[in-house]
DNA sequence: TCTATACTTTGAGCGTCATCAAAGTATTTC
DNA sequence: GAAATACTTTGATGACGCTCAAAGTATAGA
C-alpha cells in the first residue's frame, strides 16, 4: 500500500467493539485493573487480557503492576480526540428497543463528556451563560466576561478569566457545548455542590433537586 | 453501548485496506468508474463493487449511472478530515502522559498512606511537581531535577536528589503518588511547617489555612 | 434482435481474529 | 510452604468478511 503504510492497522485496533468500550472507560485517565476492565466490557478476563495488549503493541495504554494487581491506563490524551471526532461523524445507530431508547434519551438529556458537560444540558449552558453575558464568543473561542467573573466566583470557581476554555462539538446535539479548562471546573463545581449527580448506568448525569430554578430551567426545557 | 452512535460500524468501514484505497483516489472529488477504481485497488471488480456498496450504505458516496457506466463519488468532504487526522496517529509519537494536565472530578480527602501523601492531594502533589520540573519522570522511575533541587531546599528538604523516591498506585485516584524516601520527608515537611494536620478521626489530613497558595490550589480544584 | 461492454449479485473458499476454557505465572496472605 | 488471588498465555472453536469466478442484469450499438 502506497503512502498510507499503517493506517489499516490503526484504524483495526480502534475498530473492535471490545477495544473501543475498553478505551472509552480509561478515557477519564485513570487507571483500571484488568478484572475490573473485563466487567465492564462483559467480556472474559482472558480476552480482556488479549486486547489490552493489542493496545499495549500500539503503545496507546500504560500498565503497571502492584503486587497482584496489572493496572491499565491510557498513554495519551488524543484518543480521546479521536473517538470524539469519530462519534461526530458516525450517525447514530437505530435504537431497537425502549430500554435502549430511554438509555439514549438519557445521554442525550445530559452527560459528561472528558469531564465536561454534553448533551442537551452542556449545550443549553453553554447558550445559557452567553446569553447572560458570563461569557462571550468569537468564533471558536470562548472567553470570560466581566460580569461573568461574579458569576463564576458565586458558584466557587475562582478566577476564571484565567482558566482557558474551548468548544467541543457535541454528537448528539451537533452543537457546541464548554470545553477546556472552564468546562471542566463548571463540571466539577456542580458535581461538588450536589446539583449534578454521575449515573451509575452510563455517562449520563442527573440534575438534583438542590440545584439552583436557573439551572433546573435548562434542564426542563 | 446502545443507542450511541456506532462508532464500531464506522470504524471498520473506513478500516479496511481496499476501502481506504478507494476512498483516497476519490478524495479528489471526481467521479469514476468500477472498472477505473478496479484498477487502482488491484481486486477484481466484483470486489470493488461489493466496497463500493459498502460504502454506499454508509451514505458516504454518490452513484450515477451514465449509459453502460456507473460512476462513483465522495459525497462528504469530511471524509479527507479523518484520513488525515487518523494518519497523524498512526505513528504516535511517545508521549510523557504525566506531563500533560489531568483534572478530576472527585472529591476525596488527602490522606497519608505509610507515611506518604495520597488521595487527591497526593496525586496533584506529584503532577504539580512534575508539571513544573521539579521532578522528572521516565516509565515507573522519579528524578530530582536541577530546578527542584532549589524547590525541595526552598520547603525544608536538603538533598533530594539524593533520596530514593518511587511512585505508589493511589487506590481512591487510580493515578500515582509519589512514594519512597523523597514522598516521606515531603509529607513530614509539610507537617512541620504546619501546612497539613493529621485528623484525630482517621488517616485523614486537612490543609491548613498558614499552607502556600499553590498548595491550596492543589487542595480547592 | 443479437452482441459487446459495464457492472452487480451469488456462492464458495479461505484467512483472520475475537472468544473462552484451561493451563501457566506471579504475588500476596495465611 | 501452601492456598488464594490476579493476571497471562495457549489452544481450540467459530464467526465474520474479503476475495474471486461465474452467473445475472443493464445498456449501447449494429
Amino acid at each position: 500500500m502506497n503512502g498510507l503504510p499503517n493506517l489499516t492497522e490503526t484504524i483495526q485496533a480502534i475498530g473492535d467493539p471490545t477495544r473501543l468500550e475498553l478505551l472509552t472507560v480509561m478515557i477519564d485517565n485513570r487507571y483500571y485493573t484488568v478484572t475490573e476492565l473485563s466487567k465492564r466490557t462483559h467480556v472474559s478476563l482472558s480476552t480482556t487480557s488479549y486486547h489490552l495488549k493489542k493496545l499495549s503493541n500500539m503503545e496507546w495504554i500504560d500498565t503497571y503492576r502492584q503486587g497482584k494487581n496489572v493496572y491499565y491506563g491510557l498513554i495519551n490524551n488524543y484518543i480521546a480526540d479521536i473517538i470524539e471526532l469519530l462519534m461526530t461523524i458516525s450517525a447514530p445507530k437505530k435504537v431497537n428497543s425502549y430500554n435502549q431508547k430511554i438509555e439514549y434519551l438519557e445521554i442525550k438529556r445530559a452527560r459528561t463528556c472528558y469531564s465536561h458537560l454534553a448533551g442537551e444540558l452542556g449545550v443549553g449552558l453553554l447558550d445559557y451563560m452567553i446569553e447572560n453575558r458570563y461569557l462571550e464568543r468569537k468564533n471558536h473561542d470562548v472567553s470570560v466576561t466581566e460580569n461573568g467573573k461574579f458569576f463564576f466566583r458565586g458558584i466557587g470557581i475562582e478566577n476564571a478569566e484565567l482558566l482557558n476554555s474551548k468548544l467541543c462539538m457535541d454528537w448528539s446535539e451537533r452543537r457546541f457545548h464548554l470545553a477546556g479548562e472552564l468546562g471542566l471546573k463548571i463540571c466539577a463545581a456542580f458535581l461538588r455542590q450536589g446539583w449534578i449527580v454521575n449515573s451509575t448506568k452510563n455517562r449520563s448525569v442527573i440534575l438534583s433537586m438542590v440545584s439552583p430554578e436557573w439551572l433546573k430551567a435548562l434542564y426542563k426545557s
